[in-house]
DNA sequence: GGTGGCATGTAAAAAGTTACATGATTTA
DNA sequence: TAAATCATGTAACTTTTTACATGCCACC
């Protein structure tokens, strides 16, 4: 059995309850998001393969005319959910423009550096909002762990809007002290 | 114009020497790889749409029988690398696997936690000893903000190591006392 | 003569995003 | 009654990976 990642996202958030597809693509915006996005373009076809293969199973709450079915893990999406998380993990892969953009930095004039690093300092200094936001909300309700990865996404993104800062600054005085001599 | 974000990395390669579509693959595995991978499927046919749009010029430097097309950015494809450059940065995505089963991991006993946190350390200081390799090989001939991106990444990494170690020694600490009591 | 590195490419599949379409219910 | 939210889904597209195919050249 060879699933998606984005599967076993699935899975592993019905782990302790039954979710509707909406419910899903609202649990991954408000926690694995940072690390492990999903559109419902991949999240309701695949819970409809999960179906077939009987990893989960769907109920009809629709309530008056609005329709609404709500997937519960089976003992075998269980199952299959514990041996992917006991094998060793897989994919870790980062795509940031931004880096990119600072790596050929210097087909710009120099002073373009400073102002590319302060802006990357503030989108990581707003996902830090946006993260503690989520942890002031969640901290009650969710389990140890996700509230460790939170703290991950948290304490990260304090680190590099920090490094961000720490080079701009490295960076601007280099420039002043070039425009004095 | 609007090319896809390998398209730039491309660009961006070129911007100081021309190269082969092989040596753009060893530049970004030598480089870029750890922000921004692109494989073999994705830069030849990359290559062929830019010299289309006039962004590259391609010379024929076969030696012998054996083939080789050098690629060159033209000055249309240096302002469109420019233009590039002075937008601010779009995508920043992250797609860490060893996270995700960490979020997941209270449906594991609670023994196999620090055992994923130590695989994730380790991963991240292989990385760590893979760009100080580079870093080492590199310092002489690169750029400075390719210098600057190469320390943000062993810095990073380093970062992220440190921060496993101290959550799995934490949550050791924590099954030993449960365990005594 | 074999291995490893240089070199170019394509086809198919997988993964993921975006935009669209539809409609019910709740709340301000 | 309008806006926000709940709810499901698909089609088209883009992006990316993987596997394959081919062959040269240098060195041991």
């Amino acid at each position: 059995m060879d699933l998606s990642a984005t599967a076993y996202v699935i899975l592993g958030l019905l782990r302790d309850r039954p979710r509707s597809g909406y419910e899903i693509k609202a649990a991954v915006d408000r926690s694995t998001r940072f690390f492990w996005a999903a559109s419902y373009g991949q999240i309701y076809p695949e819970l409809k393969r999960l179906e077939e293969l009987g990893l989960v199973r769907g109920s009809e709450r629709s309530q008056g005319r609005r329709s609404r079915t709500v997937y519960a893990l089976t003992p075998r999406g269980r199952r299959e959910l514990v041996r992917w998380l006991s094998e060793p993990a897989g994919l870790l892969e980062l795509r940031d423009e931004g880096l990119l953009k600072l790596f050929f930095a210097d087909a710009l004039p120099p002073e373009a550096t400073p102002a590319m690093l302060a802006a990357k300092r503030d989108r990581h200094a707003a996902t830090v909002e946006r993260l503690r936001e989520i942890e002031r909300q969640a901290a009650a309700e969710s389990a140890d762990f996700e509230c460790m990865v939170l703290r991950f996404g948290i304490e990260m993104n304090e680190w590099i809007a920090e490094w961000c800062e720490r080079e701009r600054r490295r960076l601007a005085r280099g420039q002043r002290q070039r425009r004095a001599a």
